[in-house]
DNA sequence: GTCTATATCAAGATAGAC
DNA sequence: GTCTATCTTGATATAGAC
């Protein structure tokens, strides 16, 4: 079953937010799954192969976003709020965002690998100077601010704030959140 | 030589900047030192005892940059930009701090690691904190801000930075650093 | 599509010589 | 303090049966 696939990309895809890349492994996941190693080869021959269909997958669950974003019946203060507060109930404390994850491994990942990560995080950029863009216009953020900076701001500080709240608690994200809230409702 | 001991941290932790603690392995570092693995094992017997001089390392680095920041003849402004362009020009482009990379590999860190990866964080956290405390004490800093999401969201978004930064190339950090400065500037 | 069995390899780790 | 040699384990990966 195609199924079967999905259901393995999915559990690698948390296995890397609680773990990371390389220290995730078959046993893991067939053992959650109940089958064998042998079992999880047969649909992705290669850990190449399951960290491809992994990115890709990052991939489509970010353009899905994306077109949420589009709808027009929605502030860009709505958009952006809810983008970022989504970031933080997407996971628990003891998880990371898996692109992050993915960043940190970089150097031991398979050259493919590479390159769909850094076409994610280029997207991921893109969708949040879009949405800051957005807001922009609507006059929610100054426009002396600079898209650019503000957006890579953002999406750094939401993405490093999920490392420290994992070692230092809950408390780190929702003061990151509500500096970030409290910038957007100032300007 | 105790010295050797220094050195093997010291290259330990470049290589956990470089690729992580789960991924660097007693074989990297024999191969750099010209000397064999057994050799490595005779210093830090388990790779555990070799992570908890790595992490009791970085924290006497934060703690010499600490007495630095206690210098009354700077200016906090100073001090506080000095911290934050330091984070920057530690690290080359294929590097990401080494508190981020232990953060992310923190489910696979032995339990003495986990610990001390916790005091670190929490110390560099109240580092920062008194920087920006200091900062609105001489009036660089606006009164209302939140002393608290000031410093965990200046320390999140560099870090976070240093991780796209990795992937993207250096205008991710240069923005954020940018962001950073102008935000200090206009409070 | 899943299984058992097995090959291969790298990593952490130890014993004992020099 | 470093060496060779060896052990163990866990991980990726493959072959072939059901």
């Amino acid at each position: 079953m195609e199924n079967r696939k999905k259901q393995i990309v999915d559990l690698a895809i948390k296995l890397i937010q609680q773990k990371g890349y390389v220290a995730f492994s078959y046993d893991d996941i067939s053992k959650q799954l109940g089958v064998t190693k042998a079992s999880i080869h047969y649909h992705f021959e290669k850990k190449e192969d399951l960290g491809v269909a992994i990115t890709e997958r990052i991939l489509i669950r970010l353009q899905n976003s994306l077109s949420l974003i589009k709808n027009p019946s929605v502030s860009a203060e709505e958009k952006l709020k809810h983008f970022i507060q989504q970031q933080a109930e997407r996971f628990n404390c003891t998880e990371i965002c898996p692109i992050s994850s993915l960043q940190t491994d970089y150097e031991s990942l398979p050259n493919i690998v590479k390159e769909k990560i850094e076409e994610v995080s280029r997207l991921e950029l893109k969708v949040m100077k879009e949405l800051v863009a957005e807001a922009q216009t609507e006059k929610i953020i100054n426009d002396t601010e600079d898209v650019h900076q503000l957006a890579v701001m953002i999406l750094s500080s939401v993405k490093g704030a999920l490392l420290y709240r994992r070692v230092l608690g809950d408390d780190v994200l929702v003061e990151v959140l509500n500096q970030l809230n409290r910038f957007l409702r100032n300007q």
